[in-house]
DNA sequence: GATAAATTTTGAACGACGTTCAAAAAATCG
DNA sequence: CGATTTTTTGAACGTCGTTCAAAATTTATC
């Protein structure tokens, strides 16, 4: 029975990663317990920390699933080769409908804040950077011309400004929009930032 | 004496929020805790509650003071007779340099979430609407013909882009940029969205 | 100004939390 | 099966926000 350590291990690791998933999901970040999430997982309340070095290592692994559905959500080949500009507008609209889908999942990927003793390790900051490549490939169909350094900033503004315009919205503390005229500005957003884009161009 | 109880109160409610301001602004809204604050106001644990129901409350007094702040960077009258596209660039710089300058204020104006038993008054969210006004102001010199409700979604929507770009950075979530860069892209973000603004008018 | 009553301030105590670690339970080995 | 190693356990610890009976102070009455 060789290797039979590690399976378990790994089964209990995915079990408290589903667990503490499930949790967030249902009542959001703020309000996940240690406690909980190991009751749900079939293990006493240390086994977490046999399996991870705190709760923020374990949200960490939530939130890269999240990233990993997220990812998969926005890759669909809906609009494989319509226009740059219909890419990257089908691009928000898949971004505010996984956001209004799966709030506290999507919540939880931008209000966790490891403590500075664990900072957030390289892998899963590594894992943000698909959003800027899925962004930045209609950008450079837009403009060509752009070196790719700058058009890696322009992805993470354009990210930025829909991500902003979804949160203001989601979080409440504004007056909250109907679901339907939010997606319109998401829209037009992004439709104005590409037309700007594009009339740079050449 | 009359009226004196209620002078001692207020003293005692203004060296609450100054410590907790000081507080938040060294080591973020995180860190803050109650047994600090009222150690620098130089009170017991307990006066802490005599004059706030909770934690939360005192936070959102730090942010009603911080939004204050916030609406002084935005209305000097800086550039008060410039074009409308200017007067948007200026606040989007201000609103940058703002977030830069008091970064652990500025974000836990973002970060602080009350809990559900007792949520944000109306009085503080209502706060948060003169950045609405601020913005609408030049929008309705570039689209004179828009109705009012529909400027009053388009200043948030720009406002939602240029915190969403000026978040992403500060947070620290993606690579960071050089501030002069940042100060660039958001710069340019506004320039769009302007001139889409104005392409639409009449 | 002394005494009683009302009010304010205090900080020990409480319950909930994340985390630790000695001990119990289970698995492995000779 | 007993000895040894490994894994799992959950009571206990330190810290937190919050409470509230008691102490300190202020006010009222004479």
């Amino acid at each position: 029975m060789a290797g039979r350590r590690e399976e378990k291990r790994e089964d209990l690791k995915a079990r408290l990663i589903e667990a503490a998933r499930e949790r967030i999901a249902k009542d959001g970040l703020a309000n996940l317990r240690a406690r909980d999430i190991t009751q749900d997982a079939g293990c006493a309340l240390g086994g977490l920390y046999t399996v991870f070095s705190d709760l923020a290592e374990l949200v960490i692994h939530v939130n890269s699933a999240t990233l990993k559905a997220l990812e998969a959500r926005l890759t669909l080949p809906e609009t494989k080769d319509r226009p740059p500009t219909d890419r990257l507008r089908n691009l928000a609209q898949g971004y505010l409908a996984f956001a209004v889908e799966h709030r506290n999942l999507w919540k939880a990927l931008f209000d966790h804040f490891p403590p500075e003793t664990s900072p957030t390790p390289q892998w899963h900051l590594d894992e943000h950077l698909f959003l800027m490549d899925v962004i930045a490939e209609p950008l450079a169909e837009l403009q060509p011309d752009m070196p790719a350094q700058d058009r890696a900033i322009r992805a993470r503004t354009l990210f930025g400004a829909v991500h902003g315009v979804v949160s203001i919205s989601l979080e409440g503390r504004f007056v909250g929009l109907p679901l339907e005229r939010l997606a319109r500005e998401v829209d037009e957003l992004v439709q104005t930032i590409a037309a700007g884009a594009e009339r740079r161009r050449g």
